[in-house]
DNA sequence: CTGAAAGCGCTAACAG
DNA sequence: CTGTTAGCGCTTTCAG
């Protein structure tokens, strides 16, 4: 399968060792010149590629990376990856990507191939099976290889490690009190699966803000659903039919949220006069919807670059584990602007 | 950076030959049941991790794929992404993922990386500006080679290759069809970036549709617009300002519907009764549009899977190249049911 | 049943 | 300025 030309075949051609050749490849001084630039316009002319594999075997360096997420069709995702390719392109790595589909065994499974393959570092946002159930071990074992691991948006239970996530807490905290100025006196929230960490933290944002304004948190305003839109049309019409309406809701995403404005639009309820509301992610199409839907930014571009350049920065010098922790942005829009 | 313990080291421990350990941790049948559970223990005990790389030399395969896009953020790639790994996972390979950004400069420079690392297969889906300027030899370069290459989306410049699409003609053909059976008599196209495959295919499936239908294309009915949700605001308002407005629109894809719909709801224009709509891609949130969008999917999904099969199916025996063109399909909804 | 040795492609130290 | 040699981690003949 592989037609390629090795240093070798080139040596043959020249009628010199190997190692004449790599280093007239790698322009090192000590080779004539005029052989350098014949040896390299013959390997461009033939075609020859370094094979990087000899080399990281060598130097036990690989120039690859690993990004081991749940999924990857969520803007958030797939806008983050592009955040880190950005700064990993000029820095010449490599990314594998390992989508887990939040299974326990597949993420195992995923880390094993990377460690086989000897990549030079992680990057991961835990599944939710591992999370739920409390399984690190498969992580702690990279951890133990003193590979540098790098946790994005998803804790690792509380051990210390490095991380890059946007405060989820703060964000949800801004976008109840935004709700609490707009007047609105029954906040409910679509709660995202239970056990993410995502989740957790925006439910106590809002949480702690209702109760720092005076408010009690009611189990009839909280409702779950998935990251997906489909989830939330149940769930949004069993809060609207329940006796205490809320007359606003807090999403636990975006999706959720244009489902829900959806669902409302439906039962005839106006956003945001009857019912104000608020998501989290900020994806494109949230300016878009109807009306505009006002939604927490957290950055998640910069989360793939904050995260790159962290693993480019520890990849020589040890430190301590460090957690950067991006500001969300509330992104006020109709959906929630009470006159 | 690596702590990770060989063969040889347990070979040490045992006092034997790297060669038995090797047997021994293959379950090779000639090696002593006893030693060969002993050695499995204790090397699981101590966390070793096999070294794909020095096999990768070995045999001249690297189980490692490569995935070049122009970008990752629309669902379409994202979905067609996790398609692939699903096919990929089963089969143990890993995939490299590059993100070129439309830029011939970036892509090429990835390629290169892939071909060092010494990949088993490429899929690709060319940046713009490759396309643009037919800038094909880099992609040569790596077909000279027998690799594989499986061309996604967009075709290399009609070179016969293998390739998984989707029907994009066919698919706005439909659309097209289906806007002029509701009635629709003046029909506006938002056209994709010129040279690129999909935004032609597109553009030529609802061209000939109007012309079968004994339709004039008019130039004031097209305007160009990224893929992008704010490129349409523009081109939606240019379209409905002029003297000849349209009474539907058939965009090269569901973000640019939307924002359609968006100026089209401030304009006071009601859809689809004024104007209809017709997007492609069917993206999960087209169903909570305001009305919910019509449009036609490529199956983005399925697309990634078809495009792992054929890899997989290919890598054995060499074959004639294979064009798998997937049938879009028409998702009617209310933003192009006129009564 | 187990060991020794060669080799995948490359580089770097050491000689000439 | 160039060649020789060893070795990265592993498997696989070929011998014992």
């Amino acid at each position: 399968m592989n037609n390629s030309v090795s240093i070798k075949d080139i040596a043959k051609k020249f009628k010199c060792a190997p190692s004449t050749i790599s280093r007239a490849l790698n322009d090192h001084p000590a080779i004539n010149i005029e052989t350098r630039k014949t040896i390299q316009e013959y390997a461009l002319k033939v075609g020859y590629q370094k094979n990087t594999l000899s080399l990281s075997l060598l130097n036990n360096c690989s120039m690859t990376l690993g990004l081991v997420l749940p999924s990857i069709t969520h803007y958030h995702e797939s806008s983050m990856l592009e955040g880190m390719e950005e700064i990993l392109l000029k820095s010449g790595y490599l990314l594998n990507i390992c989508v887990s589909n939040e299974s326990h065994t597949i993420e195992k499974e995923y880390i094993d191939r990377l460690l086989a393959n000897r990549v030079d570092g992680l990057f991961i946002s835990m599944a939710q099976e591992s999370y739920d159930q409390q399984l690190g071990e498969h992580i702690d074992r990279v951890i133990q290889r003193s590979l540098p691991v790098i946790f994005i948006d998803r804790p690792n239970h509380g051990v210390a490690s490095d991380r890059v996530v946007t405060d989820d807490y703060q964000g949800a905290f801004m976008a109840t009190k935004h709700l609490i100025d707009m007047g609105c006196q029954r906040i409910a929230h679509l709660h995202g699966p239970s056990g993410i960490s995502v989740s957790q933290q925006r439910f106590l944002g809002y949480q702690d803000c209702l109760i720092a304004h005076g408010r009690q948190v009611e189990a009839d305003l909280i409702q779950y659903v998935h990251f997906s839109a489909e989830s939330a049309i149940q769930a949004t019409r069993i809060l609207m039919q329940s006796d205490s309406k809320p007359d606003a809701i807090f999403g636990v995403n975006d999706e959720v949220c244009i489902a829900a404005m959806f669902v409302l639009r439906e039962m005839g309820i106006s956003v945001p006069n009857e019912v104000a509301i608020v998501g989290f992610d900020d994806i494109p199409l949230a300016s878009f919807g109807h009306p505009p839907l006002s939604s927490v930014s957290r950055q998640s571009r910069k989360i793939g670059e904050e995260a790159a350049k962290l693993f480019l920065s520890k990849k020589d010098q040890k430190l301590e584990p460090v957690t950067i922790s991006l500001d969300p942005k509330l992104i006020i829009r109709e959906s929630s602007l009470r006159s």
